[in-house]
DNA sequence: CGTCCACTGGAATCAAGGGTCT
DNA sequence: AGACCCTTGATTCCAGTGGACG
């Protein structure tokens, strides 16, 4: 028994209604993926002649957030570590290149998967790409085996990058005498392939493969299964499931969303100290998400961003009209002189914008206005609680504390 | 129908800051 | 220590461009 603490009565007067939390995790692996049997045979089909040493096709895979496409791929690369134990005919590797999206990171991140001796794992910087691609087929070649990488969220990186990478690891079998590598790209935009060049397109789209979106009732099907050994009996409501299913549908049938609300749903039930899941909590949930997901990257703005979200705010508060990329650099230039923070050109303060944008934080497009000239007329379109967490960052005390001389109190 | 405004989009380039290697 | 390497954010330059106005 160990001593009282702090969080003793916490502990104890805790309810715990989900039995198994790591079960509701979207990164989570079922023993049994509902509606993609199918998708899984396509692959294996594919895959399976690596485990006698022959190459499989390059695969590419497409289709939206939440269809399945990384479960089904991890999934397979268990399987396969199950038929081939010590790895002696062919190596699963698994690299998400939206999280290090640089060539560089995604190829140490895949280097070091692949390296298994730790004296020859690559430097997390430092070394020159050209150092790594040549030690990594000295590597490979050096083992004999297939080698098979997946490539998630293969877009994100090219359309920053270029495709250096991937020219690498379509060409590598060429030099390679012993080994052979295969690639499975993993993609959720159907137009990736238009911006490859062709040789790189064709050895990558050996195969394709699409993943569609879940209907509601797949959906059902898919939370059932994991809320099975995640819950007991009767802990939630009969329409909590229909709902999240429900909810998600209309968001492109995304089975990751479908189940974070399930999990945040019964998070907040049990915070509450509530004994069941109901509907009312995953209301409060998907709320709950979406405030989230917000703050999240506004978090990780930089200051001359948040300066200008700052500004596009501030426009909106002066008046309801639209704005227009002047007014907002206008006032940009403003903060900027009250807070003394260097102020950037426009050119680049329009690009902040547009990055903006496409965080979906404010709504931006072009318009014209003839002679007046062409400008994107900007929108604001977060919530409440997201403007007041930009006016009360640490960056902006100075300029909301700054009164100017003629200023007059505001109601 | 052409002009011409006030930006947009893209590309090339720089500087600073992380690091390794010899 | 000095030579290199990669990444990121910012700068600079320049060629468009949609459409209301004349």
């Amino acid at each position: 028994m160990t001593e009282s603490n702090i969080f003793t009565q916490y502990m104890q007067k805790r309810n715990v209604i989900v039995k198994d939390k790591k079960i509701l995790q979207s990164s989570y692996i079922p023993e049994n993926l509902p509606h993609r049997m199918d998708k899984i045979n396509e692959v294996v089909e594919i895959v399976a002649p690596s485990l006698n040493k022959d190459k499989p096709s390059n695969i590419l895979i497409i289709g939206k957030t939440g269809t399945g496409k990384t479960a089904v791929m991890n999934y397979i690369g268990k399987e396969l570590r199950k038929a081939d134990p010590n790895q002696d005919n062919c190596a699963f590797i698994y690299v998400n290149c939206e999280v290090v999206d640089t060539p560089y990171g995604i190829l140490y991140n895949m280097s070091n998967q692949i390296i298994e001796e730790p004296n020859m794992k690559i430097p997390f910087t430092g070394w020159s790409l050209d150092r790594i691609f040549s030690e990594l087929t000295k590597y490979i070649d050096a083992h004999d085996k297939i080698y098979i990488i997946v490539l998630d969220e293969i877009d994100r990186s090219f359309q920053k990058n270029g495709d250096d990478i991937f020219y690498f690891l379509t060409t590598i079998n060429e030099v390679l005498k012993y080994s052979k590598v295969s690639i499975i790209g993993i993609t959720n935009n159907a137009k990736f392939t238009e911006f490859l060049s062709p040789k790189i397109k064709s050895r990558l789209g050996e195969e394709k493969i699409i993943f569609p979106p879940y209907n509601v009732v797949q959906l059902q099907d898919i939370l059932y299964e994991r809320a099975k050994f995640a819950f007991d009996e009767g802990v939630l409501e009969p329409d909590v499931v229909p709902y999240c299913a429900a909810l998600s549908a209309q968001e492109m049938g995304d089975a990751r969303k479908a189940l974070d609300l399930l999990r945040i749903s019964a998070d907040i039930a049990e915070r509450n100290g509530d004994k069941k899941v109901t509907s009312a909590h995953v209301r409060y949930a998907k709320n709950k998400i979406e405030l989230d997901a917000v703050s999240e990257i506004i978090k990780t703005l930089t200051i001359q961003s948040k300066t200008v979200l700052l500004s596009v705010i501030l426009n909106k508060e002066d008046d309801n009209e639209p704005m227009t990329t002047g007014d907002v650099f206008t006032k940009y230039k403003y903060i900027c002189d009250i807070i003394g923070q260097s102020a950037l050109t426009q050119r680049r303060v329009a690009g902040l914008i547009s990055e903006l944008d496409m965080l979906g934080i404010v709504h931006a497009r072009v318009k014209s206005f003839g002679r007046a000239g062409r400008t994107k007329e900007i929108e604001l379109s977060t919530p409440k609680e997201i403007v007041n967490m930009i006016k009360g960052d640490d960056a902006f005390i100075d300029f909301f504390a700054y009164k100017p001389p003629t200023q007059t109190t505001i109601c």
